[in-house]
DNA sequence: TAGATTGTTAATCGATTAACAATC
DNA sequence: TAGATTGTTAATCGATTAACAATC
């Protein structure tokens, strides 16, 4: 279908909120309640339903079951998606247990390692490989993304590598700037960067947003 | 002075690298250089140095040196900048460590939390006081930043409170939204979101990037 | 001078918002 | 019918890119 990807972030928060408001509220809502929780312009929730194809009623707006079915349709994946944390850190363990906690479609199936110890280490209920064998068991697990919290060093590398066993998704905790083909969707997410980013507005207000 | 947000970005980006190039790179660098090793374009580069006023030699390119200590000027806060993660659940404890080692301006001063145990945990080198005392330490050890990992039901109330105690800076990495004045810059990092992101983008490809 | 680069304006692209017709 | 809402096109805004003059 090809959404922008900005309507897709809203859609993943429309789901988000109302699957919460599922059974309390009524079974309608209109685009500016929509709007206002979330606070957006209530054009904008109209645009991104029309774009989804969904229509509304003008007496009670929009049908909050048909919408729900609507998003999981276009974000979920039938079996899920298989994850995989490269790194077993705090960091990266921490956003391991944060996952499976989550009642997302996100299954985190396989963690990576360099470090002998923790290659051992089954706490997380998941099994940790050597990350010198990272492409058999993205092949072998069916793999769909990949968790990069790994020294920013060797991120470079493990990004080649998984992209070429198949994986073509890759969520980039370290600093290091990863070049991937077009294909790959890359999504940085360095901490660090994030919080001068923020440094630097609170300083100079009067600016954009996230 | 205003820079347009992705400028601020880019420019946080060119520090990183040639800090680590400094020394070993020649004194000077071309913007195809630069564009190359962070897949921007030219015409990118030369105009975030526009926009800072960083002017280049037609023959040598632009001088390293004077390019960091812009950006850092530009950045940077004289004393640093003063963090408190609320939440040390293993998310906030791992993010905790993780700024703590990196070698930014962003100091970790203290984290809050609710429960007890944690209350008297020592281990990161930084006092972890009662959530309820938020106000008072804000104030008292003028922190700038609030790092959000706490559970998603008190976000909001814990937003509200560290907004009044005069925090302009947050970064959320709960799944709750947020609803803050204009003048407080509000950085989304919601893990389960972006990976649902990642998924639609992986399912569809031929669209776009982080 | 010829060639490579910087500096900057104009055109383009994507996303948001304004405006408004259509409908219940 | 009057009023509130949906659905959609046109205008606007911010950021990127194309084009090119100026310079060493």
């Amino acid at each position: 279908m090809g959404l922008p990807p900005r309507t897709v972030e809203r859609l993943i928060k429309y789901r988000r909120l109302l699957e919460s408001y599922k059974e309390a509220e009524s079974m309608f809502i209109f685009s500016h309640q929509l709007a206002h929780m979330l606070n957006l312009t209530p054009v904008q929730v109209r645009r991104d339903l029309m774009l989804i194809g969904l229509s509304g009623n003008h007496r009670k707006g929009y049908k909050v079951t048909s919408l729900l079915k609507l998003i999981d349709k276009l974000i979920d994946h039938e079996d899920g998606f298989n994850v995989a944390v490269v790194g077993l850190g705090n960091l990266g363990s921490a956003v391991l247990r944060f996952i499976q906690r989550s009642n997302s479609q996100m299954k985190v199936v396989a963690a990576f390692d360099i470090d002998q110890t923790k290659i051992n280490d089954a706490s997380h209920g998941i099994p940790c490989y050597n990350v010198s064998k990272i492409s058999y068991f993205i092949q072998k697990m069916k793999i769909d993304i990949i968790i990069l919290t790994s020294s920013s060093v060797t991120a470079q590398e493990v990004a080649n590598e998984v992209i070429s066993a198949g994986v073509t998704g890759i969520m980039n905790f370290t600093s290091a700037h990863l070049d991937v083909p077009d294909r790959i969707y890359l999504k940085n997410y360095d901490i660090i960067t994030s919080l001068e980013e923020i440094g630097y507005f609170i300083k100079n207000p009067l600016q954009g947003k996230s």
